[in-house]
Parts: C-alpha cells; sequence; structure tokens
DNA sequence: CCGAATCCAACATGATACTG
DNA sequence: CAGTATCATGTTGGATTCGG
C-alpha cells in the first residue's frame, strides 16, 4: 500500500526550498553571483557592475554569501589593500541553478 | 574576435533571475507551488496545509500566483461556496525547477 | 466557507558620512 | 581601497475584524 499522502502540514523554516529561495532571492544576490560565475573580483569591481548598490548592502551580502560558503574571499595586505571575491565550487552549481531560473523567467514573462 | 565581456552594469529591475527570485522567495510561495504539485487543492485546504499562515497572506500569495499566470482560480458558486486552486503548465514548469533548488539547498546544508 | 479591510511589526535595503 | 557606523525608509508579512 502505497501512503497516498496528503502532505502534511509543513512551516516555512522547514522547507529547504523556501530556505534556499529567501536567501538567494536577496535583492542584489543573483547579481552579485552572476559577476562572479564570470571570475575573481574586487570589492571595487563589484561595485562598479552593480549600479546603485550602496557600500553597505554589498558588503552585507558578501558577508552572507561567505558565512554560507559560496564565495571566499581574499585579503592581499598591500598598500593599498586588495580584496578578491571568488565563487566556491557550490556557488558555481548555484549559477548552473539560476541559469535554468533565468530560460524560465524569460518564457514566463514573454507569455504575459 | 569573441568581445570578451566585462559583464556591463545591469540592475536588480533589469535582470530577470531577480525579478524571478524575488516574485518566487517569498516567504510562502514555495510551499504554495509544492502543496498544488500534489493536485487541486481548495483554499481552506491550503490553510490546512500551511501551519501558521494568515488568511490574507494566503490571499495574497494566490492572488499573485494568478496574476502571473501560474495558478488558477476557479470559483463553484454552491452554498457554501467553493473555491478551488491549481497549477498552470507553467505552473507546474516552476515546481521542478524547485525540485532541483530543493536538490541543490539539499547538500548545502549537509556541507556546513 | 472564502476572503476583503485595516492596522501594525519586522526586516531588508538605502543614503550618507567616516575610518584603517 | 575597502569597508563600518548611523540613521531613515519601504516593502512584506501578520493579527484581527468584518462581509458575501
Amino acid at each position: 500500500m502505497e501512503t497516498d499522502q496528503a502532505p502534511r502540514p509543513i512551516t516555512p523554516e522547514e522547507c529547504v526550498v523556501t530556505r534556499t529561495l529567501t536567501f538567494v532571492g536577496s535583492r542584489w544576490t543573483p547579481l552579485v553571483i552572476w559577476h562572479l560565475l564570470d571570475g575573481v573580483k574586487r570589492y571595487g569591481e563589484l561595485r562598479q557592475a552593480l549600479p546603485g548598490i550602496s557600500p553597505k548592502t554589498l558588503a552585507d551580502r558578501l558577508q552572507a554569501l561567505e558565512e554560507r560558503g559560496l564565495v571566499t574571499r581574499t585579503v592581499h595586505p598591500e598598500k593599498p589593500p586588495r580584496v578578491e571575491y571568488a565563487l566556491t565550487p557550490r556557488g558555481f552549481a548555484l549559477g548552473r541553478i539560476l541559469d535554468d531560473v533565468a530560460r524560465w523567467g524569460e518564457e514566463w514573462e514573454d507569455a504575459d
């Protein structure tokens, strides 16, 4: 007998998809990842590439991405200082999913 | 000559991935879609299946999903009224992407 | 039973100025 | 250059109440 699931109640906090999407869906996060797919980037390069972002928001996003293991942060103790950000393998894996999202999103909006 | 792109500045509003993720990443949206993958559901069924959701939030999410063509809403003019929600084909397509997100998210969190 | 209306709280984001 | 500190704001979600 297959237990035909009336899927039991589940909260957003218990749902891995929700956790993932609320994290990745933060306003600037997909664009940060997208730029890093292109290769290692400095803080200032990202800032230029993200028109209108505030330094605080960029720092927040990069810290969050680093904490969650999607981005590495490397400090070169020079003068002037140089800090570089790069995607981890898991960050790249996410980038591939974002491609799927992009394709789906384009069809979706075209059909409006 | 391949024009090696230093990808030109782009805002979140211009990015289809951002638009899609901020929409789908709304707190209860993934769970609503997930429950509808199982088949047609009544408002009250969804409410039971989503512990803690407020009627306003559920109505908001369902309206947004309907407006964007991911869900259909059918009113059966009975007494008491019966209202049923179902995914459209595009809604189901999104569901498949959410599966990928789930798989990625599980690895991601396991690796913490 | 389904859901609209109102009001409010929480959080993410933003502007701006300043520092190691 | 690469941020932090501080303050202001806007959008999202929730509690509650009421109507068809």
